[in-house]
Parts: C-alpha cells; sequence; structure tokens
DNA sequence: ATCTATTCATAATG
DNA sequence: TCATTATGAATAGAT
C-alpha cells in the first residue's frame, strides 16, 4: 500500500525507516483503539523505537490487562513478592473456606454429608457450648441478684430515713404550733418533703441485659 | 476499507463483531510484525476478546518489554497491584478473624465479654443448631433400624430353611436304617450342617457408624 | 470460509 | 517534518 510493494525485512535506509516507524505506529494504535471500541477487546500495545522512544495504548489499565495475561497464561511477568501475597490470599482463603463450612456445620447446615460419628463429634460440641454459656448465663442471674438485693436493703434504708425525717418535721410542726407569727416572717420556700423519687444506684445496669 | 464506511463505535450484532473481530486482530498482529521487523522496533500487542480468549505478539520477551517500559515511565506497574492484593489479604484476614471469634463463641470459649442478651443469641443458636443435628441423627437411627429389621427378616428365613433342612436329612437316615450295607459303601464326606456362619447382608453398613 | 467492492494506510515523492 | 498522491492492503458486507 504506496506507491510500491516493500519487502517484509529491515528498512537499511535510516531515515525511510524513521518515517516508515512513525507512520505505522500510527497506524497501529489508531488500530488498536478501533477494535477495541468496535469489539469492544482489551487491547494493549506498546511500541518502543530503537531510539528508545515509547508510543502505547491501553484500552484498560495496562495492570489490568497484565493481570488477566497472567491468569491466562500462567506466565510469570511479576516477581518474587507478588507471588508470596498470591499463596498468602490462597492460604487465608482456604481457612475462610474451612471456618465457614465449620460454623454451617454448628448452625445445623449442610450436615447431609457427615456420618454418624461425625453429627455425635458436633453434638458434644454444641452441648458443651451450651453448658459455658449457660454457666455464664447463672453467673449474670446470681450477679443480677446479688445486685438487686444490695439496691432493696438501700430502698429499705432510704424509706427508714424518710419516716424519720416525717416525724421528726411533724414533732417541729407541732412545737411550732405556737408560733406561728414567726413562721409568717419567711422561709415559705420550705416545703416538707413528703415524697421522694428514689434513684437507682447502678444507673448503666439495664445495658448489661 | 470495505463494502461501506463504518462508524467507529461498539458493533451492536454479535456475530459481526465476531467477524470483525477476528479480521481485524488479525491486521494488527500482522502489522505489529511487520514494524518490528521493517523498523527494529520493540512492539508487544495484548489483545483479549470479550470471550476472554488472548491473542497476542511480543518481538521479544514481553518481560523484557515491561521492564524497558517500567525503566522508561519510572511507573511501577506492579505497586498498584501489591496494593490491591494487600487489601484484599486484610479483608480476608479480618473476615477470618470475625469468624474464629464466633466459633469460639459458640464453642464457648472468650465469653466473659458478652452481655446477657448476646449469651441469649448465642445459645439459641447452639439449640437450633443441636435441633438439626439431632434430627439428622434420629434420621440415621430411622434408617439403621430399617436395616437390621431387613437382617432380621432374612436371618430368620434362613433358620427356617435350616430346620427344614435338618429335618430332611433326619428323615433321610431313618430311611436309610436299614441300608446301613449300602451307606458303609461311601459318601463318608458328607456331614450335617448343623451350624451356619451368618453373613451380614450389608458388609459395609458398620462404616458409616 | 471465500469473494469482491470499497475504503484505508502508506511508500514514494516533493 | 508536512502535504500529496498513486498504489497495495485491509476489510465490510455478501455469498
Amino acid at each position: 500500500m504506496g506507491r510500491g510493494k516493500i519487502e517484509i525485512k529491515r528498512i537499511e535506509n535510516s531515515s525511510n525507516r524513521q518515517v516508515t516507524y512513525s507512520k505505522r505506529r500510527n497506524g497501529i494504535l489508531k488500530k488498536a483503539k478501533e477494535i477495541s471500541v468496535l469489539c469492544d477487546a482489551r487491547v494493549s500495545v506498546i511500541i518502543f523505537a530503537t531510539s528508545g522512544k515509547m508510543h502505547e495504548f491501553s484500552s484498560t489499565s495496562l495492570v489490568d490487562i497484565l493481570d488477566q495475561y497472567h491468569k491466562l497464561t500462567g506466565r510469570r511477568l511479576w516477581d518474587a513478592k507478588h507471588e508470596n501475597l498470591d499463596n498468602e490470599i490462597n492460604r487465608v482463603k482456604k481457612d475462610n473456606d474451612n471456618m465457614q463450612i465449620e460454623l454451617r456445620h454448628l448452625k445445623g447446615e449442610d450436615i447431609s454429608s457427615l456420618n454418624y460419628r461425625e453429627l455425635m463429634i458436633l453434638e458434644d460440641g454444641l452441648e458443651n457450648g451450651l453448658t459455658s454459656i449457660r454457666d455464664k448465663q447463672n453467673e449474670f442471674m446470681r450477679m443480677m441478684r446479688k445486685k438487686t438485693q444490695g439496691m432493696e436493703e438501700e430502698q429499705e434504708q432510704l424509706n427508714c430515713q424518710l419516716r424519720q425525717l416525717e416525724i421528726a418535721s411533724m414533732n417541729r410542726n407541732m412545737g411550732e404550733i405556737g408560733e406561728v407569727f414567726e413562721q409568717t416572717r419567711g422561709n415559705h420556700e420550705y416545703q416538707m418533703p413528703f415524697a421522694f423519687r428514689v434513684q437507682p444506684m447502678q444507673p448503666n445496669l439495664q445495658e448489661r441485659f
């Protein structure tokens, strides 16, 4: 395609080579762009001239393309660190899968494949778990009961004090019966505490239940 | 270049797209080869079809080209990838930790930090698991009982046959009482089957228990 | 796949 | 390097 056919071999004339290079390079990059759009293909083209200058086209991130290349060919383009990371991921994912299976088994899911012996082991495990948890619950109960008891005692004390106050103030009123005029002099704001609102001593207790 | 001009946008007709893809792909790979020869350029072309199939051309080892790419651009192609892998590892490890905690809780371990509500949820989960597993075990039991029953019937039949054989042979012996001389002539190897060893009909049954 | 009418890329040239 | 142009190559659509 041009004024004459050319043989596909190194162009010896350096300036011709240079010109042809830039023309064809542009051609390839254009075609690469086109195929990626027309056929939504992922394309990566990297070209180095002998001079060392580089031109490239990537339809998507070059990293992604190389990643896909790596997956498909298995050919190693990555360094050792990469492989280590890959291995670690695989290892951790395997752990993950195993735990997931164990969890499902403990929840009674996917147990069709288990034999009787395995079911027994599972059952034992679950029973042990239940025992521990119920022990813990009982401990909670005991604690709560103790606290409630403490609160009741406190309340009892408060009630006692209240009654004593009432008695004291009644006595005072009886004694003041002859001093009515003094009473009118001031102290109107003073009011007899006939009722208390008892506050809980552990205001955050309910958060733990 | 073709029977008509086409607009550079995704070809919607899938079969046309497929055909155009393979034609243009070959075109690009050919051009890449040509420029590498004509202008001795280093070229790498990697193309993925949407199907995932890959085609490539590298004038020299792809690793070398990427190495040169790396030197020239200073862009570390791998760093981004490394970071992605690191992130994935962390994510998976976090999953792992959570599952480990859940497993330990289900086994009744490390439950000191749980509140009463959480303990109740755990308990419910364990009870559900136990229920499922015991259901499964009962199913096994029923299956086993059925098989055992089958075996007992078979054994009963065998016993029946045995008794009949005994009776038959006794009758034969009674009839032969007047032919003692004939008896001595031969048949010494014949022995009365007084005992059978009964083989289990499902020899692999015990493996499942 | 193969064919062919067209469009496109580009070698040669200025 | 840029523009022009003749020519061969690539390819879109049809078979």
